[in-house]
DNA sequence: GACTTTTTCGACGTACTGTCGAAAATCCAC
DNA sequence: GTGGATTTTCGACAGTACGTCGAAAAAGTC
């Protein structure tokens, strides 16, 4: 699954190494962008040199989609009572929101650069591609649920609508400087982009 | 303004070539990603040297801008009537998001390869937030123009409002395989985003 | 036809990537 | 602990692309 070419089992001495080149890349991520980090300075941080590098990763992307699977997980966190809720409930999404806006102040650069990087690299594309189908299916679902209910307007197609979402979560957040600031607005938009005003907030500060 | 290191004035043989690599970067990116054009190629296409493209261009980079320039006047064509205008008019921004469509149909992977590069590139970040601010600057006195009216309702300060919608046109036309499928479905959108459901319409087919 | 400007290009130096094969370190059974 | 297998390391090499320099050829001017 991980593109590792020589290890075989074993917990040894590699393995430090291993986390170390990917500690190594989480360093150099939060002061540098992606485009900028070369294979040289993955092996100097984790102390082998260049052709080491080799044995553990594939190629600097590989490095990349091992600390993306390892955020995977946080990505959507936080994100159930809105994606299985229903109705426009504020709340709920924005605390969906502010995890993935925290996420994204966090980890901005590899995100930045795995977004960057996706068209042309098929293992970042799919990487991007599987979370987005996992939120557009779940939203999508969420939709046509308040639809049929009456919750919500009819509009465009469910999955249409849940992919433009998603679009424009990546886009404002990749976009922005303080990601967090842009929760209360997002909350506002994703809600009209859903239900109209239906269901018009008035954010508290 | 345009980066030309050598040529001082005088349509001269220079000036065919110069166009000769413009049109040989166009054929290219009509069937392969910016990253994967090389300045031998460019070169090539012009039928001169490597070394003699450096003449007419800084880098790969300052053909891209040249082309973006070129493209420049096109890129708000036929929206004058929807940010001139007021209210929800469906009809109006329809005919923007179709212009905008289309260019993007035509030209997908020049826009995308430079939204793809424009961080980490300062003279393409550049040109997209120029472009990005004029369109922002227009959206959101409209908006609050249709504010003072009574026609839409409060909401995000109508500036991060327009950048939202601006960054959702970016990131729905960059990630479709076919823009002018979106339209109908943006326009909706677009319309909720600024007015809820004020103007909801029925899109026909 | 000299003189200037424009244009061309080969040679060079640099940065980074990825591969190969041999050696060193480590592990494991006996 | 010693011998053979496995894991890990690295130097040397080959490839690709970039960008610069300075000398020369071509074109334009008077």
């Amino acid at each position: 699954m991980s593109t590792l070419p020589g290890r075989r089992r074993g917990p040894s001495k590699g393995d430090r190494r291993e986390r170390a080149i990917l500690e190594t890349a989480r360093a150099l991520l939060a002061r540098k962008p992606l485009a900028d980090i070369t294979i040289d300075e993955l092996a100097a941080g984790a102390e082998i040199s260049r052709s080491s590098f080799y044995f553990y990763f594939d190629s600097k992307i590989a490095v990349v989609v091992a600390l993306l699977h390892d955020m995977s997980g946080d990505l959507g966190r936080d994100s159930g009572p809105w994606l299985d809720g229903s109705g426009p409930d504020a709340e709920s999404l924005r605390a969906a929101l502010t995890a993935l806006a925290v996420l994204w102040r966090d980890q901005s650069r590899l995100l930045a650069g795995a977004l960057a990087a996706a068209p042309g690299c098929p293992p970042i594309a799919q990487w991007r591609a599987g979370l987005r189908a996992a939120h557009v299916q779940r939203l999508a679902a969420r939709i046509e649920r308040d639809r049929a209910a009456g919750l919500a307007p009819a509009g465009p197609g469910a999955r249409v609508l849940a992919g433009l979402i998603d679009d424009l979560r990546a886009a404002a957040f990749a976009g922005a400087e303080d990601p967090e600031a842009l929760v209360g607005d997002l909350v506002t938009v994703e809600l009209r982009m859903i239900y109209g005003n239906f269901g018009d907030h008035h954010p508290a500060g």
